[in-house]
DNA sequence: TTGTAGGCGTTATCAG
DNA sequence: CTGATAACGCCTACAA
């Protein structure tokens, strides 16, 4: 071995280092660099940690663009969700990813906001991108988008919805039976008069379906149902709540689509001098930290994003892994009473 | 050749359509059908007719793992952000991702949880998917890590932050600025004594350090100065608040480093029977959603996080397509004062 | 345990 | 405008 003198910067740009420079440098076949990285117990000690210090003197980086087209694993996952901004998507996206990242993968994230047609550009998007697997919000409900997932025989995990027919794994609760719980619940309480306040998105509106079945059910009076034009928010729920405020009676249990339609309705209610929980009881949906940590507390209906989420990236990583799973995880949701019912 | 018997079935390619399908059926070269997709004006109107039709009888989805590797394009970026749980990060992430995606760009998510040693890992894991480019945020204060992504040459657009030294393109504004802009504020509303309350993340640390140093050169008095342990939650803002009530004087002014804090330090200071704005004067910063819905409203900082996520964007397609940008873009922040000063 | 051969599906390049 | 050829960098499959 000849001594070279330093022409140019002795690392070569890190980009540029491939498999099998860290080959002859450590004088073995290309193939074992990538047994060391991938299959470690498959090499010798003494081999490993030649290629190993082959691979730090390099600064070798794997391309895993090239060795997902080999393998035919690209090691990433695809998600679409409608949006990150409100707490209900971030909060299992944050849980999906970090667990997913732990175990090697990637996420790739694609937005449709809410919107049907949206949402299959960016599954038929994402799919060119060969992922090793889908996250979904809610059940696919386009059927030529369904059939293509699974004649691919990909992962398809489902979260939040529990659809009647789940294309593959699906982890959520039945959102009506959400809305017709928060109704039981204001019965129980005695409350004869009911609205509700409800985002224009699918799951809210099996909530809020749920909860006006309930109602009429008991043979209670509904006395408002305004649906908000935009997605959840602080202020569509104070201004959902100026707008019904003239058909509430005495004493109101409203049911709110969201914990932030929630703190806005509550926010208008006592600029409006309506007396919470008297006058007005309020229940949310979601267990943000606004409903826990705003005074008065809202009472809201807790469910786990987060673990969600994680459970989400457990199903996923067994599918991979070829496990078979069920096809439908209930979680479970409670109903939080706090300051405003 | 022989037929060899399919061995097991291992799992069976997610789209086994390939442009090889695709040109036999339409009676091309695969190359002229790659044209039809990536340069569709050097395709004649017929043949890109004839391809066209082949693609959608086949269903033909392109693999874009292998056009990467053949093309050292990947379409994809990759965004390091210490968590989208947070407006301040998800507001740019979101129209980043909006805006990469409707130029063909996808974006994988590594989250990094404000840890130094954790963004360092997760920019080198994402490197090895060769991305088209790095969205961080903050400038990249690790020196091989810098290192590192200047030797690849690779388009990094830093947000929120206004480093000393940009690796490449950096987009936000000073963030001591910001806080002695508070500082000047409230001193122009006549207030002396002054508190503040910080989330412990680097660019609230510099935020904070901005106001103290303002009201050190004003001459005025600092009466506490609590940083949180938590990143920014509104319970971290009424813990923060109970912690340093007892130092407040007869009128204080208070900063907080986001508007979840300054709306915790809001709701606490009114469960303690404290004047606001007359005892306590509450600044926060982000402008989110929550301080202007919440009442009374409170002041804040305004910072467009969904437009410094569009401009990332562009800045990040710029670049990738060979433009000089300037490395430094400043972006406003504002006052905006409500009920709260 | 290690190596060799070949191909993953696409695109750059150059020729026609 | 269209086609043939040769990579892109790695990994599966098989052989030694």
């Amino acid at each position: 071995m000849t001594t070279r003198p330093p022409a140019r910067p002795t690392r070569p740009p890190l980009v540029s280092v491939k498999i099998t420079d860290v080959a002859a440098l450590a004088g073995v076949a290309p193939m074992t660099v990538s047994r060391v990285l991938n299959t470690p117990d498959r090499v010798s000690a003494p081999t490993a940690a030649r290629v190993r210090a082959a691979i730090d003197e390099l600064g070798y980086m794997p391309n895993l663009i090239a060795g997902g087209l080999s393998s035919r694993r690209s090691r990433m996952i695809a998600a679409v969700v409608p949006t990150i901004a409100s707490p209900m998507f971030s909060a299992p996206m944050q849980t999906f990813t970090d667990t997913m990242a732990e175990n090697g993968y990637h996420v790739m994230l694609a937005l449709s906001g809410y919107d049907q047609a949206s949402e299959d550009a960016q599954i038929r998007a994402v799919l060119a991108r060969r992922p090793d697997g889908l996250l979904l919000t809610g059940a696919v409900r386009s059927p030529p988008i369904r059939e293509l997932l699974r004649a691919s025989n990909l992962p398809v995990v489902e979260i939040w919805d529990t659809a009647e027919d789940p294309t593959d794994v699906l982890i959520g609760f039945d959102h009506a039976e959400v809305g017709a719980a928060v109704a039981d619940f204001f019965v129980r309480q005695g409350h004869t008069h009911f609205a509700s306040l409800s985002a224009r998105d699918p799951r809210a509106a099996l909530r809020r379906e749920g909860f006006a079945k309930r109602v009429a059910h008991h043979g209670l009076t509904l006395l408002a149902e305004k649906v908000l034009d935009a997605p959840s928010s602080i202020e569509d729920g104070r201004s959902g709540l100026r707008q019904i405020v003239g058909l509430l009676g005495q004493r109101t249990a409203l049911f709110g689509s969201s914990d932030l339609v929630a703190f806005g309705a509550l926010t208008e209610a006592r600029l409006h001098g309506i007396m919470v929980p008297d006058q007005l009881a309020i229940c949310g949906f979601g267990d943000f930290e606004i409903s826990r940590a705003c005074h008065p507390p809202i009472s809201t209906v807790h469910v786990d994003g987060a673990e969600i989420g994680e459970m989400a990236a457990r199903e996923m990583l067994a599918r991979i892994n070829g496990a078979v799973t069920p096809a439908r995880i209930a979680v479970p949701f409670q109903i939080l009473p706090r300051a405003t019912t």
